[in-house]
RNA sequence: UGCCGGAUGGUGUAAUGGUAGCACCGCAGACUCUGGAUCUGCUUGUCUAGGUUCGAAUCCUAGUCCGGCAACCA
């Protein structure tokens, strides 16, 4: 075990695999698959899949396979799949050249079907769709056998030679196997294995007018590749003794072990490929990498870490009970690792201008300050200080109640990284909205006793930019707990968007696309990967900074 | 009411017959050139009922509740 995950909680397939390789299973080797069907983008349920199945493998000196479950071509494309390879990346897993696609397999899958054939495990069924319905039964009641069930085999061999061939419709005939129609098990009740598809397959094109189904490509494609450790989500359970059916059948040695585990489910959000692709489609979201979508694309513009990501799919475990995490997990773990590497940067989100009445004349024109307080080699920037500065309006008030501690009229407090600063005049407009205060400035050197820091930004030379704030993309935490008549998109959040405009210190403009900042006292931004220009960053909000204040307002 | 699985504070997760612990959230305080971070403390939990045992979250029995399964989807 590597000394990164020693520390870490042990769950039941670490322990197994654990056992495994200690029982000298499977020669001590760890071979594990992520298998994704490219019919989507990925998001942070697949994050948690991913870290469990490459982690087991890295964590065991063994390996794990990047498969494309591509077995319906109906959705497919090689748009997911370049995606999908790339978010794996950026979450910061390696396949090496472990990279496979289930239609890699198909030409070894027709051989197998025949071989189950010639066995008498399976046979060509004529039986309609419907006609199967009534068949198969119900799951207290057994089912009854297919008139086809026992034709000779070589009759089936033929057929689904034509089958291939592409000799029948759509539908018309499939391949099933012979199993159990009495199973109490609905999935051991004479299965489909391959299906007569006329569609377009993004890899193979149209190649072929059969597909394998999941049950039956899923375990050959794991026992050719060597895989050891199957690890799935808990709705694949019931499938497992199908699973187990086919490599034994098939007669595959060693056999690979499938194990099942929950998917995480998040509040405040879907965790659907159908309910995300019919947000972009239906323009809810500006698309698949809109920072409010809970896709590892849409985390990544948002700004949130991969090591962030890793450490919360490290946090919530590994067990079998359908659980709904608190997105405010996920949200710490990305404040904790933006706290320790993010750049800091002033901005005033609602200005407020000062007038320094005092300023000496040999006053400093700029200060050094900390790049980042956490981290004392990020070194310092100079901003620029002037005799007019913008302030955020909500850190002065004219009548203050006792736990307000910044400006107000008569009061000092410090200026981040820049001496202190003491109110000395409220300027009002005819409304009686407060313009501009006038204040005097006295160096840090004095040591004035103040209760608070306020952040500020020179007016000349402060940078516009565009700036969205993203808020959770639902108005509800359980969207699973939902009225059954209403529908997911009831329950978007109205206000999960809203694009301002703050000024922030010059050197802002030097963003780089994608880095991300800690605008103080107010929050995590990072340069928009897409938007951003040379010299003209626009910034998304990755996660409020907590605010002890603000919670306390709200509970008054 | 068939099969498979699951139930530990508000949330998530440990403890595998021997002091119910950790993290998040919440609350209180200390500290602080971010009302951030950090540190300290606190509230809250073994689904129910029986049983085995010196001792049960853990083992047994019977219930209850929750999830999944009746695509030629994955």
């Amino acid at each position: 075990m590597s000394e990164e995950t020693k520390d870490r909680p042990s769950h039941f397939i670490r322990d197994m695999i654990a056992a495994d390789v200690a029982a000298g299973k499977n020669g001590g080797q760890v071979v594990t698959r992520f298998p994704p069907e490219p019919n989507g983008y990925l998001h942070i349920g697949h994050a948690k899949a991913i870290c469990i199945d490459f982690g087991m493998a890295q964590e065991f000196g063994g390996r794990c396979h990047l498969r494309m479950d591509d077995t319906n071509p109906a959705k497919e494309s090689m748009e997911y799949v370049e995606n999908i390879q790339r978010d794996i990346r950026w979450l910061g897993f390696d396949w090496g050249d472990h990279f496979y696609y289930s239609a890699d397999y198909f030409e070894r899958m027709v051989e197998c079907a025949v071989k189950l054939i010639r066995m008498d495990m399976a046979y060509v069924c004529e039986l309609t769709q419907e006609q199967w319905k009534d068949y198969r039964g119900i799951p207290t009641q057994p089912g009854r056998e297919s008139p086809f069930r026992n034709r000779p085999a070589e009759e089936s061999v033929a057929l689904f030679a034509r089958m291939r061939a592409g000799v029948f419709p759509d539908g018309s005939l499939c391949l099933r196997a012979k199993i159990d129609m009495a199973s109490p098990n609905l999935h051991l009740r004479d299965p489909v294995l391959y299906r007569i598809l006329r569609m377009p397959h993004y890899l193979t094109g149209d190649a072929w007018v059969i597909y394998p189904t999941y049950d039956y490509a899923h375990p050959i494609e794991d026992a050719i590749e060597g895989v050891t450790h199957s690890l799935c989500t808990l709705e694949f359970e019931v499938h497992r003794p199908l699973y187990d059916w086919v490599v034994q059948t098939l007669g595959f040695d060693p056999v690979p072990r499938q194990t099942e585990f929950a998917r995480l489910n998040l509040t405040y959000t879907v965790m659907s490929k159908r309910k995300l692709l019919e947000l972009v489609q239906g323009g809810q979201v500006a698309g698949w990498d809109d920072p409010r979508m809970p896709t590892l694309c849409g985390m990544r513009r948002r700004g949130y870490p991969p090591a962030a990501v890793r450490a919360f799919c490290d946090a919530v475990g590994v067990t079998k009970y359908e659980s709904l995490t608190d997105v405010a997990l996920l949200e710490h773990c990305v404040r904790d690792e933006l706290n320790r590497t993010a750049t800091r940067r002033m901005a005033v989100f609602d200005p407020l201008k000062v007038v320094i009445d005092n300023l000496p004349a040999d006053a400093p024109a700029a200060f050094g300050i900390p790049n980042n307080p956490e981290d004392p080699a990020a070194g310092t920037r100079e901003v620029p200080f002037g005799r007019t500065i913008l302030i955020e309006r909500e850190d002065f008030m004219e009548e203050p109640p006792k736990d307000f501690f910044r400006l107000a009229p008569g009061r000092a407090v410090r200026l981040r990284g820049a001496g202190f600063l003491t109110c000395t005049e409220v300027v009002k407009d005819a409304s009686g909205r407060v313009v501009e205060l006038h204040g005097t400035w006295q160096p840090m050197t004095e040591k004035v006793k103040v209760k608070a820091t306020i952040h500020w930004v020179p007016e000349a030379g402060a940078r516009q930019v565009e700036v969205r704030l993203y808020d959770r993309l639902f108005r509800v935490e359980d969207l699973s707990a939902t009225p059954e008549e209403s529908d997911y998109r009831d329950f978007l959040n109205p206000d999960s968007l809203k694009t301002v405009t703050a000024f922030a210190e010059p050197s802002i403009a030097g963003a780089q696309p994608g880095a991300a900042f800690q605008f103080e006292r107010i929050g995590y931004f990072c340069a928009d990967e897409k938007d951003s220009k040379p010299g003209a960053p626009v910034f998304n909000r990755t996660v409020t900074l907590k605010d002890a204040y603000a919670k306390a307002q709200g509970r008054r």
